[in-house]
DNA sequence: AATATCAATGATAATGGTAATCAAAGTCGA
DNA sequence: TCGACTTTGATTACCATTATCATTGATATT
């Protein structure tokens, strides 16, 4: 199997594109890290190790992961863009936790046909979508 | 059937907030103008007849009709909030063109189902939810 | 290995949507 | 009508994101 690592370098190298030490380190750290991590939970993470490299690396950076298809970008509306490693054939959706911002991931194929359904009844080619919902997690429902 | 005028004055009256003609010009405006505005959308339009309310107002107004229930605020990800009117007993959801920003409405009651299924197997409590499907609508991909 | 070319980096400033501030004006109960 | 309190509108502040730009670095070529 491919490791990510190369599939970076491949892109790179695909677009004329450089292979940095930074974007390295970024993809490394950026794999290493929970999942739904932010640029500013990346980037504080990265200081620790490598304090030299760039705020505006570590967005930029980011944006090449999604370009080549290691990352996807997510919005939950709390105004700031998270971003999570992409599995193959493994495709999930969320549950939010307004209260402590707790992330669960599900998945379920019998939404994903049902979408298909309507997609094709509108005449609409899909290219991608978001699905999430909104709430309270058990914990925190009781403990209100 | 209650007015949404109504509705409003009734939600200021008990916050113990003042009745205005900013308020309720803007509320009017608000239903009268295509679903899916933007604040930007709203004040562009409201300056013509009303010169005189500022940007603020708008904005604040705004949040105000989704606190008394009468509005949604939407993100469809390209930045800027949008809000439509809340029509009672009829949720939908949206189908939204990448290329000419057309916005579907869409209701799927088995979908629904589903979702509420996926939050009582995790004992998640759902407030709101949302889906969304980007792509491309039958006339872009013709185009393409 | 040295060089030339072009991209990347990192510090900083710009941008854009949203939200806070505050003096002046408006609302509404007493 | 008066007074307490809220709203308004202009402006500024905020914050995530994006652009800028001089310097540094990567890579192909010689």
């Amino acid at each position: 199997m491919k490791t990510r690592k190369k599939t970076l370098r491949d892109y790179l190298q695909l677009k004329g594109l450089k292979i940095t030490n930074q974007r390295e380190i970024i993809l490394k750290t950026f794999l290493d890290s929970r999942s739904h991590c932010s640029t500013d939970d990346l980037y504080i993470r990265l200081r620790k190790k490598h304090p030299k490299i760039g705020y505006a690396t570590v967005h930029r950076t980011l944006k090449l992961l999604v370009a080549s298809g290691i990352a996807i970008e997510q919005n939950f509306g709390d105004g700031q863009a998270r971003y999570e490693p992409v599995q193959d054939n493994h495709h999930h959706d969320h549950l939010i936790c307004r209260e402590c911002g707790l992330i669960i991931e599900f998945e379920e194929p019998q939404i994903e046909k049902l979408q298909h359904q309507v997609a094709a009844a509108h005449q609409f080619t899909i290219e991608s979508h978001r699905h999430e919902l909104y709430g309270l997690c058990s914990r925190c429902s009781h403990l209100k």
